[in-house]
DNA sequence: CACTTCCCCTGCAAGC
DNA sequence: TGCTTGCAGGGGAAGT
């Protein structure tokens, strides 16, 4: 699901519901790849911790702890973060959901095979939990100063993403754009779909090679980057399969999409059937007569 | 290096 | 109905 706009929707409205809180007990799924740092440690280092901060950083959240340590998380492709109290919490998976239901109703959504980690508190409120059905997504528990590498590659936040500096790290690349614009250590927190949109916005077909983009359309570019963006943090986000708030709502954007999971639907300025095309493994979505 | 492909997982929808 | 195939918003490893 989430791209900057899903994690920093999340983070806003995780904020509440962590800072401040004083950790009683954590469990945790098995060890795997979704545990870069083992489960048993995480069990036994978070606990009587107070939380003093969410950020995101690209798309990743880091839970700042009383201890100096950090809390690292990656939602991956399917993750979610919410508050056990949430409304109505959607699941993906139908079964676990119908069995859950009554339970969800109540606001005591108990976990299930996909809840990975779950936070319980000092003070008694709302446990806090971190469910991932495909398990793309990520925890690891920073030490204080240790180097957090997987962050020290990410690029420029993409919120803030300026014409000259894209102009200068698009220059050198000979792949497509639409690639370039996923690669992490260029910009932070562009994913599939609103690397899709703001292509669109600024007229430029996916499969362009970066280095051929000029100076105007590098800005029309970082221009449409931050503007997808923000009204897609405006808007609570994308809910197109999975992605649902801690609260339990879904998110908007997915009703102002130009052309992502558009393919063969008229295009929403000039009517001509969006394309797909795959890109560096991805899938690509364009107007053939709007972009260039 | 830069670039591409494969793969990690599970669930769902479409096609037969 | 049940089986198979393809697809999914991320990203790291391994290949060329």
């Amino acid at each position: 699901m989430p791209e900057l706009p899903e994690v920093e929707v999340t983070r806003r409205q995780l904020e509440p519901l962590l800072v401040g809180r004083r950790i009683l007990a954590v469990t945790a799924t098995a060890a795997s790849r979704f545990f870069l740092t083992p489960p048993a440690s995480v069990r036994r280092r978070l606990p009587g911790r107070r939380i003093l901060g969410l950020d995101r950083i690209g798309k990743h959240l880091l839970v700042r702890l009383d201890s100096g340590d950090r809390l690292l998380l990656h939602l991956g492709m399917t993750g979610q973060i919410f508050g056990a109290g949430a409304a109505s919490v959607r699941l993906m998976s139908s079964t676990a959901g119908a069995s859950l239901s009554p339970e969800r109703q109540t606001g005591g959504f108990a976990g299930d095979r996909h809840t990975h980690l779950r936070l319980r508190f000092e003070d008694g409120g709302p446990d806090v939990l971190f469910r991932d059905v495909r398990r793309f997504g990520r925890v690891q528990l920073l030490r204080p100063g240790e180097p957090p590498e997987r962050l020290a590659q990410l690029g420029p936040d993409a919120l803030e993403v300026r014409a000259g500096p894209l102009a200068a790290a698009v220059r050198r690349r000979a792949a497509a754009i639409k690639a370039v614009l996923l690669d992490q250590s260029v910009l932070a927190g562009v994913g599939n779909i609103y690397a899709d949109e703001a292509l669109f916005l600024s007229g430029i077909r996916p499969a362009r090679r970066a280095r051929s983009l000029d100076a105007a359309e590098c800005r029309r570019l970082a221009g449409a980057l931050r503007r997808v963006l923000r009204r897609a943090i405006a808007t609570g986000g994308s809910s197109i399969s999975d992605f649902v708030r801690p609260d339990g709502t879904d998110g908007a954007y997915q009703d102002e999409r130009h052309v992502y999971g558009r393919t063969g639907e008229p295009c929403r300025r000039c009517r001509t059937p969006i394309r797909r095309l795959v890109i560096g493994g991805r899938s690509s979505h364009f107007c053939p007569r709007c972009q260039r």
